[in-house]
RNA sequence: GUCCCCUUCGUCUAGUGGCCUAGGACAUCGCCCUCUCACGGCGAAAACACGGGUUCGAGUCCCGUAGGGGACGCCA
């Protein structure tokens, strides 16, 4: 049989991190079964029954997070909107065998029957006042919701391929409104229409949802459909321990991208978050769908951690192709330095980079450190590295400067060569040398190994460096 | 308040009754490597929420307590 999943996000706002991970989790569920099982689709629905707090530019953001994940889905993202018709005729069918029925109850009166009954301790569900009542009783001029006339007695059960068994008494659940008084459906309907018409063999989502499976199963049932699995993840938590949402923080997958982390330790990051196969840390995407299973998926909330992210995108980094790093660090620089960039940027960094990138935990790290090979003469010093280039520092520089400038063949073994020798002869620790080269090459006392620096820059760009940093004081 | 769920190092987790003197990873701290910073290597510190059972034996099973979380909308 075929897995069929789907991520059903509302387009209130853009694609946060927990969102992020279920999308994740459907589809990797999806892939593994299309890859090692019998067939898997991951489909995209959008929720936006509710026209006053759907946009199309989160719509947007949505589908632009998925595709920087590389979460691809299976035919065209579906809007749910245009299925209310099709709720509705659900909604109807379900009055017509008597498995729903017409309420007339005001908002008004919904809010008093709920204060009074939490003020009293009791459960603040709908009494049901409707459910009986002769339909000739309907106060004139109100339009009615319908309401699913749900079994009072017994239990609904969710076999939770996460949670396991989860049971309510029926006594704990009241009659759901399934279609509003102005004939939209409520959400509950219309997911569980959608998900039956769309073939979801499993619905994956976030473990808010838990105590809303109760009520589907119930429409299912109402309904006669087969009741798709569920598999209820845990909840992201903040730092706080509470449910990360986006007044609490949480952040969209466009600002982990702004703050430089790569799709691939995102992904990762969030797989390991809530799911495990034995010691494993670093999973590369075919190794994830290959072992990926709703039963290693553990049970209890995880706190978002960004130093392991940091930490595994420090690895992704250094893992990425040169050219790819090029191509995302030049836009950041021309940014940073306001597009002041030295002709020959481009080429440096490509040979550069291999040193850069070792170095770098977030692409931001790492274009700052690109800088070095991107600015143009003269440098500013920061306030450590000016202080290097004065007294000794400055008298080694002018040493160094003319050993360099004699350097027969530039390569970064001649050049260290050509730098040791001096360090020897002045019977100076190398790092008494090269320190102040450092400063006076990058404005910094951190880069990459000095001797690549040199090579990268060439001579004409070295010599001139240093001798702007002579020049003055 | 009611219902549902959860509980192993600071954090993510391994662990499915004996292999646990509880393992790995991130973070932290030391040492090594070293031209700086990283990387890498080695090492340290750090946890089974508590209380009862069941069992020859419990982190693992059961019950309770505490703590945490989620859901209780004509939102999704």
């Amino acid at each position: 049989m075929t897995v069929v999943t789907r991520f059903a996000p509302s387009p209130t706002g853009y694609l946060h991190i927990g969102g992020a991970r279920t999308a994740l989790y459907n589809w990797l569920f999806a892939k593994h079964h299309a890859e090692y099982g019998s067939g898997g689709r991951f489909l995209l629905r959008i929720e936006d029954t509710d026209r006053k707090r759907s946009t199309e530019d989160a719509v947007a953001a949505i589908l632009d997070g998925l595709k920087w994940l590389g979460l691809d889905w299976d035919g065209d993202a579906v809007s749910q909107f245009t299925m209310a018709g099709r709720h509705a005729e659900i909604a109807r069918q379900l009055l017509d065998e008597g498995n729903a029925y017409k309420c007339y109850c005001s908002p008004e009166e919904l809010q008093e029957m709920r204060d009074s009954a939490r003020a009293e301790g009791r459960k603040t569900m709908y009494d049901g006042r409707w459910r009986d009542r002769d339909p000739a009783d309907a106060p004139p001029g109100v339009d009615p919701v319908i309401r699913l006339r749900a079994p009072h007695n017994g239990e609904t059960v969710i076999p939770d391929m996460v949670q396991g068994e989860v049971k309510v008494n029926n006594g704990e659940l009241d009659d759901m409104i399934l279609l509003r008084a102005d004939g939209s459906p409520t959400y509950m309907l219309a997911v569980v229409v959608d998900d039956h018409d769309m073939g979801v063999s499993h619905v994956i989502r976030g473990d808010d949802h838990l105590t809303n499976a109760f009520r589907q199963i119930q429409i299912y049932h109402g309904l006669g459909w087969e009741v798709p699995q569920f598999a209820h993840i845990p909840l992201i938590h903040g730092a706080d321990g509470a449910k990360m949402s986006k007044r609490h923080g949480a952040l969209g997958v466009d600002a982990y991208r702004d703050q430089g982390f790569l799709p691939e330790a995102v992904c990762n990051y969030l797989l390991r978050l809530g799911w495990s196969h034995g010691d494993d840390e670093i999973i590369r995407r075919d190794q994830a769908i290959e072992w990926f299973a709703l039963e290693s998926v553990g049970k209890s909330p995880a706190k978002f951690d960004v130093d392991k992210l940091t930490s595994l995108n420090g690895h992704y980094i250094r893992e990425a192709e040169d050219a790819r790093l090029v191509d995302l660090v030049m836009p950041l620089l021309a940014r940073s330095l306001d597009g002041g960039l030295a002709e020959d940027t481009e080429s440096r960094l490509a040979k550069g980079m291999a040193g850069l990138k070792e170095r770098a935990k977030t692409l931001l790290e790492l274009a700052e450190s690109a800088e070095i090979y991107a600015m143009t003469r003269p440098l500013s010093l920061n306030e450590k590295a000016a202080e290097m280039v004065e007294g000794d520092g400055r008298a080694h520089l002018t040493s160094l400067r003319g050993r360099l400038a004699d350097v027969a063949t530039w390569s970064h073994e001649a050049l260290e060569t050509a730098v040791r020798t001096y360090a020897e002869t002045a019977e100076l620790k190398l790092g008494k040398a090269a320190q102040p080269l450092r400063a006076a090459l990058t404005g910094r006392t951190v880069s990459p190994s000095i001797f690549e620096v040199i090579e990268i820059l060439g001579r004409a760009e070295v010599l001139g460096r240093i001798d702007d940093v002579l020049k003055d004081g």
